[in-house]
RNA sequence: AGGCGCGUAGCUCAGGGGGAGAGCGCUACCCUGACACGGUAGAAGUCAAGGGUUCAAAUCCCUUCGCGCCUACCA
């Protein structure tokens, strides 16, 4: 393919698609079971089976493949291991759903039958997530897709169940837990999400027993009083000291009440008055144990009243709340309503509001693994990034609750538990029971499933084969680092963590990255409900996967959210398509180019050698930048470089040579420059930008196979701090003429003539041997070298370093204009050298401040003086001319 | 109620004790043989406010104000 074949625009929906084929095809993310090569693995924060991308994946997913394809490049056996999550309630939901669309219910089709729906459906319609991560360039090894209810895995699940029960860190009890009336199942602390509502605050009278008199409790929740067991106050409370032993009557009910004493109730909230309800309150439950009262459960699974509420019975947990008000008021025990803010907490999943209800529940007691989990990271062993996030993490594990991982649902790994209908004998093991072990009677399966973390808390080992010995889990684990954003920090990080000690004896991963949440353009989280979603998908439709993916990766800054705007893409996209066209640049000029010809560094010019150092030093810091997950860094240094260095001064010099015009025998040396740097971006480029630097470095000549083979671009040899000086000053003095040519209005099309003027005659023959360059690059007709002597009369003039530069122009230059200019640019040096002379004058400065800062502060000083000096003489000769 | 983070150019954000930076936007000139998704040049900031530490503070510490988030059992 000829460069008559490269469009001018780069058309990405042309290129990306047979990319991904190609790779997948030639197995190019495949991770190998050998050792010869260093190890990375990482392991996928596993998507939901019902998931679609949104920029959260996006952006979690982009920064794992940088650093995928970046050690792959550095020479990395790299395994990035793919999955998904069988997503317990989620997608018991969303099958449920769709069965009521058909007028169907669960209950009808009975546990087997709706098992077999979902798993109908996951083959059916889940995963499509998959597809986008790939749309998206993920370079996964995709030949080891897990899912978190296959049969390995379920195997894990079951033996890490069974051990931990074993090991006393399983137990099943009476407690009281966080319940959702519509998903009828229990909920782990985490998964309820607390929201400050409008409610009422009322307050109800309950009557001594003796007739004399009434307490008034304050309560969010009257309904829950059918539970209540006692009345609580605050054993100092100064208001209660002459209560004596009196019983209470609870209202509606009639059941007697103990007034009881516990440091548990404020004083300074409502009454100072707790009604206890033991078996609705998870403060109650606590008191209840404290005293030994007695728990009601008052309500069902669905948030009705049971048979405990009498008349109540069948009414929804609202209804009898109004019911119970109204009648309360009738009878004279409702004191007053008043209006209270107050949190409530729903459930994160259908948003329903919970309901506080004391059942039985399988329990993992986290404390011992919270504690190692904890220690692992204190010790080091495994790095949090950012740091900042390691006390948020140690918070929640030095505070950690037992956690509640049974599920009233049918979609996940049922608990491998059974009960003795016989003696009440409880049975957990690996291999199903026939009958009890203890009086051979008939055993009934617990009907309980696992949450769904508890499967993905074990997800970078029961990934890699586990508990069967495999050579993935010696070579792989511990992974190399886990990308993930803090939102799941506790839900999966934290248990992972746990599991993988007490499991693997080792940490599950070296690095933990923190990557921010991304919001919309206004700061806000991206949520359906609010219709602020930026769908990716679109995006990349839009302006190409490409530039998506490097406007991520320059935006990932650590510790700032990602405000995803499109104007940002737009930008990228224009990146995308510099690269395109430098390329198409090259292309066009390397069409008669001998790879195999010697070149030796005398051939090169100084352009050359130039380029070749500024891209060592660039490939070293983009290397430290990605080995520290500065992203963003990584990215703006390739930005710069690639466009304000490559391109805009690299191509245009090289062109002189390549054109015939500066040193023509030096051509081939400069288009093996020019294609060993556009290389060497290529492959720099190539974590960020897979589809575009695949599809030029398919074109560029002296290249075989996929950009992502054959290593990191190695360029040390070619830094050069002498050449960059040279070049610096180069570009100074071109940049300060343009400066003039701008700012005098002197048209492009006018040739001018230079005059450079320097007692420092090494400086100036190092510019006249590039004068070809200033010529060019200034459209200047005409140089001259002078060294001393006298300065021209009428021109513009401008220091660089240790260099004068003058532009005689006499009949376009106004003078007045040049007077203006000059004074500005002394002021701005007379300004800078005052601030420099006061610090050099203050003595604590130079007895204290470091020796180096001193004398760099005193050669500023020195060159300053010098400049302001000449500025001001060139100022004086442009006065006495315009007078 | 505690904890964390953030206030830097018009916008979006880097930087994090010794010369205020980038992208976008804006202004002027230019379709020069890779690119107008482009080029050259330019204007633009009391680095939220106040105090402290230091020879030196946008940067470290404290306080205040504003914004965001996380955690929590005030009925």
């Amino acid at each position: 393919m000829s460069n008559q074949d490269m469009p001018k625009a780069y058309d990405f929906s042309t290129v990306e698609p047979k990319w991904y084929k190609y790779w997948e095809e030639n197995n190019l993310f495949r991770a190998e079971t050998v050792r010869d090569k260093p190890a990375f693995s990482i392991v996928i924060p596993p998507p939901n089976v019902t998931g679609s991308l949104h920029m959260g994946h996006a952006l979690n997913n982009t920064l794992q493949d940088i650093l995928c394809r970046y050690k792959r490049l550095k020479g990395y056996n790299v395994l990035w291991m793919p999955g998904m999550d069988h997503a317990g309630i989620a997608t018991q939901n969303v099958v449920e759903r769709n069965l009521a669309a058909e007028g169907l219910d669960r209950h009808q089709l009975g546990r087997e039958g709706f098992i077999e729906r979902v798993w109908e459906w996951r083959h059916e319609y889940g995963g499509k997530i998959l597809n986008q991560l790939k749309r998206l360039g993920s370079s996964c090894d995709w030949s080891r897709e897990r899912f978190t209810m296959d049969e390995g895995l379920s195997k894990a699940v079951r033996k890490v169940f069974v051990e931990l029960y074993e090991e006393g860190l399983i137990y099943r009890g009476d407690y009281i837990i966080n319940w959702c009336p519509r998903c009828r199942t229990a909920l782990a602390d985490l998964e309820v999400d607390h929201h400050t509502q409008e409610g009422n605050l009322y307050h109800l009278r309950y009557p001594f027993k003796n007739g004399q008199g009434h307490v008034v409790i304050a309560t969010t929740r009257p309904e829950t009083m059918l539970g209540d067991t006692a009345v609580a106050v605050n054993p100092e409370d100064p208001r209660f000291q002459t209560l004596g032993d009196e019983e209470l009557v609870l209202p509606l009910v009639g059941r007697s009440l103990k007034i009881i004493r516990d440091s548990y109730v404020d004083t300074e909230f409502g009454t100072g008055v707790l009604k206890v309800t033991p078996a609705h309150d998870a403060n109650d439950f606590v008191i209840g144990e404290r005293h030994g009262l007695d728990s009601i459960v008052i309500m069902d699974e669905d948030g009705r009243m049971n048979a405990e509420a009498g008349s109540y019975q069948g009414l929804d947990r609202f209804e009898a709340r109004k019911k119970i008000v109204a009648d309360l008021e009738a009878q004279g025990f409702l004191e007053k309503i008043e209006p209270y803010q107050h949190s409530v907490g729903h459930c994160y999943r259908c948003k329903t509001m919970i309901e506080p209800i004391l059942s039985k529940q399988w329990f993992v007691k986290v404390e011992p693994l919270a504690k190692a989990a904890a220690d692992a990271v204190r010790s080091g062993e495994t790095r949090i990034v950012p740091k900042m996030w390691e006390k948020t993490y140690f918070d929640w594990m030095d505070n950690i609750r037992d956690w509640c991982v049974s599920r009233q649902i049918w979609w996940g790994h049922r608990i491998p538990a059974w009960y003795c209908r016989e003696c009440g004998e409880i049975v957990v093991s690996m291999e199903d029971p026939d009958q009890c072990p203890r009086c051979q009677g008939e055993l009934v399966r617990e009907t309980d499933v696992l949450d769904t973390w508890f499967s993905s808390a074990l997800w970078p080992f029961s990934t890699m084969g586990w508990p069967d010995q495999a050579p993935e889990l010696d070579i792989f684990y511990p992974t190399s680092v886990l990308v993930t954003g803090f939102d799941i920090l506790f839900f999966w990080v934290a248990r992972m963590m746990m599991m993988g000690i007490h499991f693997m004896h080792d940490v599950p991963f070296k690095d933990v990255y923190i990557h921010a949440l991304v919001r919309d353009a206004e700061g806000q989280k991206m949520s359906k409900s609010k219709g602020n979603v930026i769908d990716p998908l679109t995006i990349m439709d839009q302006y190409g996967t490409d530039a998506f993916r490097f406007t991520l990766a320059a935006f990932a800054a650590q510790g700032r959210d990602v405000l995803m705007s499109e104007e940002r893409v737009e930008g990228y996209r224009h990146f995308v398509n510099k690269v395109w066209n430098a390329a198409r640049f090259a292309l066009m000029n390397l069409q008669d180019m001998d790879s195999g010809v010697a070149v030796a560094p005398e051939d090169r010019t100084s352009a050359d050698k130039w380029i070749l150092s500024r891209a060592s030093k660039v490939s070293d810091q983009v290397s430290v930048a990605l080995d520290e997950y500065r992203f963003n860094d990584a990215a703006a240094t390739l930005y710069h470089f690639v466009w304000h260095e490559f391109c805009d001064w690299y191509l245009e010099e090289a062109k002189l040579t390549l054109y015939g015009k500066y040193r023509p025998e030096s051509r081939p040396a400069t288009q093996k420059t020019l294609r060993d740097v556009l290389s060497a971006v290529l492959k720099m480029l190539h974590p960020f930008m897979p589809y575009v630097t695949e599809e030029i470095w398919s074109l560029l000549p002296g290249t075989e196979g996929s950009v992502m083979q054959g290593g990191y671009p190695r360029m040390e040899d070619w830094n050069d701090d002498q050449v960059e000086a040279e070049m610096g000053l180069l570009m100074e003095t071109v940049s300060a003429v343009r400066n003039i040519r701008g700012e005098m209005q002197i048209p492009p099309s006018r040739e001018i003539q230079l005059r450079f003027f320097s007692n420092d005659s090494d400086s100036l023959n190092k510019l006249e041997t590039q004068g070809a360059y200033i010529s060019e690059l200034c459209r200047a007709s005409d140089i001259l070298w002078e060294g001393s002597g006298d300065r021209p009369r009428k021109a513009a003039s401008a220091v660089c370093q240790n260099v004068e530069v003058f532009i005689p122009l006499e009949g376009l230059i106004d003078f007045d204009f040049e007077k203006k200019r000059l004074k500005k640019e002394i002021d701005k040096t007379g300004k800078e050298l005052g601030y420099a002379n006061k610090k050099l004058s203050n003595e604590d400065f130079l007895t204290r401040a470091p020796e180096h800062v001193v004398d760099k502060e005193r050669e500023k000083a020195k060159e300053l003086e010098i400049r302001l000096k000449k500025l001001e003489t060139n100022y004086e000769r442009i006065v006495a001319m315009s007078s």
